[in-house]
DNA sequence: TTCAATTAGTGGCATATGCCACTTTTGCTG
DNA sequence: CAGCAAAAGTGGCATATGCCACTAATTGAA
């Protein structure tokens, strides 16, 4: 069989969890659709409020974002007036962010549609399930992994 | 506790996922950046090598993908000379994607690349671990869900 | 046959993400 | 203190994805 079938690049872990992202994506950007943000932005508000303040470096980090991709995404967040930036007392190269008023209501409002639809997830899943999937992917999120360069020796 | 801590918000399958995605999507970029392509343009090569002679809406029901975002994608392979479109003999609405010999070629260097990182995430995580993340992702993409619509008594 | 409804794609517009080059600050060292 | 390397962001450029409005082909029904 010169053209692998299916079953043989649906081993890619790689394009099998992006399918999954884009698929439950546009799930939830369905539900919080109503409060015009998108599920990312819902995840950014979300990070950004459950932190003190957090530097941009932090926040990137901690969605494992690059922080260039980072300051691009806060960028409509910040023009709409959910996010305000400002510098760092001590270090003027650092950024810190938090929502603003307008931001932390948006956020409350999203949370109402967002918890509708990881409820209609869980429902499907079953809770339990759901948490493993989660715990699974946050392993393979922190899996230090790196294809061994080329010359590592140096 | 007003701001929900961490874990709270960990537990959104959806951020979880889109976490794990970026994460693990860097490392099977990096490991094809030598060919060129990223990640998901050789999950796009391999689908449409595995088919034969797809039509957009057939790889973009596969992939889950909206057919207009196909389409985007599509651009940069067909514009360096790795896909080629072309007309449905039967129905002219229909358009048929296929790899260039240059594709297929492009694709085999690829693979190899593509082989050093599945089998790094492999090891890392057992193949049958993987395997059962696999299909718990798959499953995930395949479910019906559904916001239950406004009004879904009309 | 004729025309409304459906199907398959396209293009435009907007967000999501990354990498790279560059600028500003710091921090460390001679 | 001069100066260089490291740290934190920014901007530009390119790909990834979606939704919506619109066009071209088909299909099905009157």
């Amino acid at each position: 069989m010169t053209k692998a079938q299916k079953p043989g690049f649906s081993r890619c872990n790689n394009a099998t969890l992006r399918r999954a992202a884009r698929s439950l994506g546009r799930f939830y950007d369905d539900a919080l659709a109503a409060s015009g943000l998108k599920g990312t932005q819902f995840g950014l508000l979300f990070e950004i409020h459950a932190s003190s303040e957090p530097t941009m470096g932090t926040v990137a980090e901690a969605l494992i974002m690059d922080l260039s991709a980072l300051g691009h995404t806060l960028k409509p967040l910040i023009r709409d007036g959910y996010v305000e930036t400002f510098a760092d007392k001590d270090d003027r190269r650092v950024k810190r962010v938090r929502l603003t008023p307008r931001g932390e209501v948006k956020l409350d409002e999203a949370i109402k549609l967002w918890s509708g639809a990881q409820q209609q997830f869980e429902e499907k899943v079953g809770a339990e399930q759901a948490a493993k999937l989660r715990a699974a992917l946050d392993a393979v999120a922190d899996l230090d992994l790196e294809m061994p360069t080329a010359a590592p020796s140096n």
